[in-house]
DNA sequence: GAGAGAATAGAACGATCGTGCTTTTTTGTC
DNA sequence: GACAAAAAAGCACGATCGTTCTATTCTCTC
């Protein structure tokens, strides 16, 4: 993929651009300096999306590949049930951790930009935080039906409290530094899923 | 208080500073736009703070005070222990659900905003969201001390684990809108201080 | 209520913003 | 290797940014 130069070039800016967006903002980031950053020109870069908006919505598409492939995927070929779910967890920390994004995770940065800012941008950040939540509270209901959750409390409640840690331990190693929030996340996931689960059936 | 006209003027400009950086966010709020929306000139708006980022430091210790107003100083009159640890937890998730600040929790933005935008205004932001984490653990450990919480967790982490579920409500409900999760953080604090309560003594 | 000083407004600056237009360079196909 | 098309660069625009300087209006004190 990504045969002609166009589609690489466009590829690269997109990665400068949402690295960027995480540290110095997506709103912010402007047009010369992304062109500094990638060592192109305004208008060279410019003209591969036509208007700021274009490019910033296409940075937005451009983050949620890679999250998908480095959250959604790996925890996707986990075995339904727990094993997912911690997979999903496990996988979100991580990814904050290894610094996927210079400035922690896109969309907690991006949201937050954009939560009192209507149009095309902030659409498509909370599909996108929309659907991850309702990805990891299905992935609670099917840990449910297998037996292995207490059914008894809504997969929707389970999730926020399972993402609040995760989204907890970016933030605050964002700002304090503190790379001890990574494994504190990590335990406070693991021990809010072992109060849920049911004792098996032999 | 707030005797000369100067000072009246200075605190009316620091409140609609303070609103507009959670909707708008600080950095990108300019003088002429907070100008606009306090019915002043530019200049004339500028002259009681020197600089923009004089201007972003008082906004921000304006907020802190406004924080300490709704959030700190009500709940340091409940009694140590358990009881002063939920009504920080609350106030906390209150202070959301009221929107004091419209966009949502004033540092919640602000450090997403300044977490790679190292300067005065980022150390005050971190400085103001230390003590709130080092209150609360505080307040946990009080309540360990008065043997109402299991003594054998770190303060440290049992705080994180409750600003997590606070912190988390407010994102969600400024993204998605949905009222629920005010509730929802509310009972994960209660149900999460509740399984560390140690059992009275008689 | 007069007069000093604080508070506010007006106008202008250089810099940077997003964007359009034109030209040059590069790419991929026969 | 020529040639059409795509990609990149150069340049200029009106608008807005933070800031400065000067002039005007208002406030408070005696």
């Amino acid at each position: 993929m990504l045969r002609t130069k166009g589609e690489r070039t466009r590829h690269a800016i997109l990665d400068t651009a949402a690295a960027l967006a995480t540290q110095e903002g997506l709103e912010p980031l402007s047009i010369a300096r992304l062109a500094e950053a990638t060592g192109m020109s305004k208008s060279g870069l410019f003209a591969h999306f036509g208007s700021k908006e274009e490019l910033q919505l296409a940075t937005v598409d451009h983050a949620a590949d890679i999250i998908v492939a480095e959250v959604i995927a790996p925890a996707r070929s986990a075995p339904r049930g727990v094993a997912r779910v911690w997979a999903l967890c496990d996988r979100m920390v991580d990814y904050s951790e290894r610094q996927v994004f210079p400035g922690g995770c896109f969309f907690a940065c991006t949201s937050f930009e954009y939560n009192n800012r209507p149009g095309p941008v902030r659409d498509r950040i909370e599909e996108m935080m929309r659907s991850w939540m309702s990805y990891l509270e299905h992935a609670v209901e099917q840990a449910q039906e297998a037996g292995e959750l207490d059914p008894r409390l809504e997969p929707r409640e389970i999730a926020f409290q399972l993402d609040a840690f995760a989204q907890s331990a970016n933030a605050h190693f964002q700002l304090f530094r503190d790379e001890r929030v990574f494994e504190e996340a990590r335990r406070a996931i693991r021990e809010r899923i072992e109060s849920l689960r049911v004792a098996r059936a032999a």
